[in-house]
DNA sequence: TTAGGGTTAG
């Protein structure tokens, strides 16, 4: 039918298409009534997703009569490549009580949705939707699946697909390998890189990457060596991914010299590899080498990105180093990234750590537009240098603002409340984060509430509340509640806590040492005298403070 | 006589 028209929307397709010359097609097809053919709705579809116009997009799909599976999967592909999880995943189920069926194409992406959006409930949903159609053994889905289950961190899962398949493709062999790296086994993720060379499989550059970027702890390092050499040999170290990774490996194996040589090898170095060595350097503590690597990339025409620029500013941060951070402040409001949600958080967090409340502050003041992790970053500042009622106010007026606070709004808030000594505000606020923002209390709450309560001498609802955890208590609330018992002279508290904690981390001797200054606090020497001789028999030693101070005139 | 797609790096 329409042959001229067909070819102008194949041409179209390989054209760089704009949103005016979508219009026009559009038109075009309307006049000569094609939109009754879902084949020129669906390209038409596309080109609106592809133009950012959404809405025209959802528009042309209502209008069209007979929907194909293309069209469905191209509106669905269409909110999914927005970012519009929650659009894309009701669309699916629209289709599903439609006459049309979804296919590989339609699960292959409403997988991706449902990973993207964290959804564990909805990814089941649409893996019990898969098998029903028979499609659990497609390559597509299969290894999407592997994929969205091992990203959500449940490699069981992942598995479970992958040993299904008799013959699995490359792209399942990665995506299995991938996802053991991102669940952090790598043991595991060699073990399937040798047994697919064993298979007679050819690895290729996202294999070598999935590898790579599970390595990790020093242990790892010679076998991170052997894949280096592997990739050389070769050839694939001419891959920017995989020089990426081998880069953020050395890195997170603290071999900078290492990493440095790799990053050298990029004939044309891209943003990733200069972010990878720049924020392996931060990491690895050397910010004033971190530093110069920032600046000669911007003097050769890289531009930095948000997620750069946040990492060197937490660098500052963690180094209490003011002076670089200046340099730092002046770039973002040179280029200007202030209106960023990361960078204006990062530079409140900076100042804060570097003793500079009232900079922070004025950082907050100057930003044009907020967000949730600016609120936090303010909040958790003024809580940090105690002035809990600014902190308590800015959360209210968050909330006037129509911001919803997120869990770590409330680790700031309870951080507030827990220094401040507001032990009744502290209490009021973990119960309306529980019962009227829906939120669940994880570790770093009740650190924080056992603090609030155990430095006020509350020491036995301190420890009941631990009783009322979900899970296991771990170091940090157990340790906070040993502190307490430190400062109010508890001995009976604080055995049991320093108890709980010898046996999670037997070498810690820090725990007994503090048991043994409540006694020494009570003028309990028999006591002293049976832990510290338990200690040496032991073999245990204290561990040495060590702290440190930037001095402006070195 | 048509059209989409699944796995990578900071």
């Amino acid at each position: 039918m329409c042959n001229w028209l067909s070819s102008l929307l194949v041409e179209f397709s390989r054209s760089h298409q704009t949103l005016r010359a979508t219009k026009q097609l559009h038109a075009l097809t309307v006049t000569t009534h094609l939109t009754q053919d879902p084949f020129y709705a669906t390209k038409l579809i596309r080109f609106y997703a592809i133009n950012n116009a959404l809405h025209s997009a959802h528009i042309l799909f209502d209008k069209t009569p007979n929907r194909s599976v293309y069209t469905w999967n191209s509106i669905i592909r269409a909110y999914a490549q927005h970012h519009q999880f929650d659009h894309a995943y009701s669309l699916f189920k629209q289709m599903l009580c439609s006459q049309c069926k979804p296919d590989n194409y339609t699960f292959s992406c409403i997988l991706r949705a449902c990973m993207e959006k964290t959804d564990v409930t909805s990814l089941r949903a649409a893996h019990g939707g898969l098998i029903v159609s028979d499609l659990e053994s497609d390559s597509i889905c299969s290894s999407a699946l592997v994929n969205a289950y091992s990203k959500l961190g449940l490699v069981h899962e992942a598995c479970e697909v992958f040993n299904g398949i008799v013959e699995p493709d490359l792209v399942l062999w990665n995506a299995m390998v991938m996802g053991y790296a991102s669940c952090r086994l790598w043991h595991k993720g060699l073990e399937l890189f040798s047994k697919m060379r064993h298979f007679g499989v050819n690895p290729d550059g996202y294999t070598l990457v999935g590898v790579i970027s599970g390595l990790d702890g020093t242990s790892s390092l010679v076998i991170g060596e052997g894949v280096h050499g592997f990739s050389l040999k070769a050839g694939f170290c001419a891959n920017a991914h995989v020089r990426s990774s081998l880069v953020s490996m050395y890195s997170r194996l603290n071999s900078l010299n290492s990493a440095y040589k790799v990053f050298s090898s990029s004939p044309w170095p891209d943003l990733v590899v200069w972010s990878a060595l720049i924020t392996g350097f931060v990491d690895g503590g050397v910010l004033e080498e971190a530093l110069s690597l920032f600046r000669e990339m911007n003097l050769q025409g890289q531009r930095a990105d948000s997620l750069l620029i946040a990492s060197v500013l937490a660098g500052c941060a963690r180094l209490a180093a003011v002076r670089p951070a200046k340099e730092m402040h002046g770039f973002v409001l040179r280029f200007g990234y202030l209106s960023d949600a990361m960078v204006g958080s990062a530079l409140i967090n900076m100042y804060s750590k570097c003793g500079y409340v009232a900079v922070g502050v004025q950082v907050f003041e100057s930003l044009q537009e907020r967000y949730v992790a600016t609120y936090n970053s303010i909040i958790s500042c003024l809580a940090t240098h105690g002035l809990a009622s600014d902190a308590l106010k800015l959360f209210e007026d968050m909330l006037e603002k129509g911001f919803k606070p997120d869990q770590s709004t409330f680790s700031a808030v309870l951080y507030a409340c827990s220094l401040g000594g507001l032990v009744e505000d502290g209490q009021e606020y973990f119960r309306r984060m529980k019962e009227e923002f829906d939120i669940q209390a994880s570790l770093e709450h009740y650190v924080h509430m056992v603090k609030l309560l155990g430095m006020a001498g509350q020491l036995e609802l301190a420890y009941n509340l631990i009783q009322t955890m979900p899970g296991p208590p771990d170091t940090g609330v157990l340790g906070a509640l040993l502190s307490c018992c430190v400062v109010h002279g508890n001995a009976e508290v604080g055995g049991i806590a320093s108890s709980k904690l010898s046996a999670i981390e037997p070498e810690n001797t820090a725990y007994r040492v503090m048991l043994s200054n409540i006694y020494a606090s009570k003028e309990n020497w028999e006591d002293v005298k049976i832990l510290r001789e338990s200690m040496v028999a032991a073999g245990l030693r204290k561990t040495p403070g060590l702290s440190w101070i930037e001095d402006n005139n070195a």
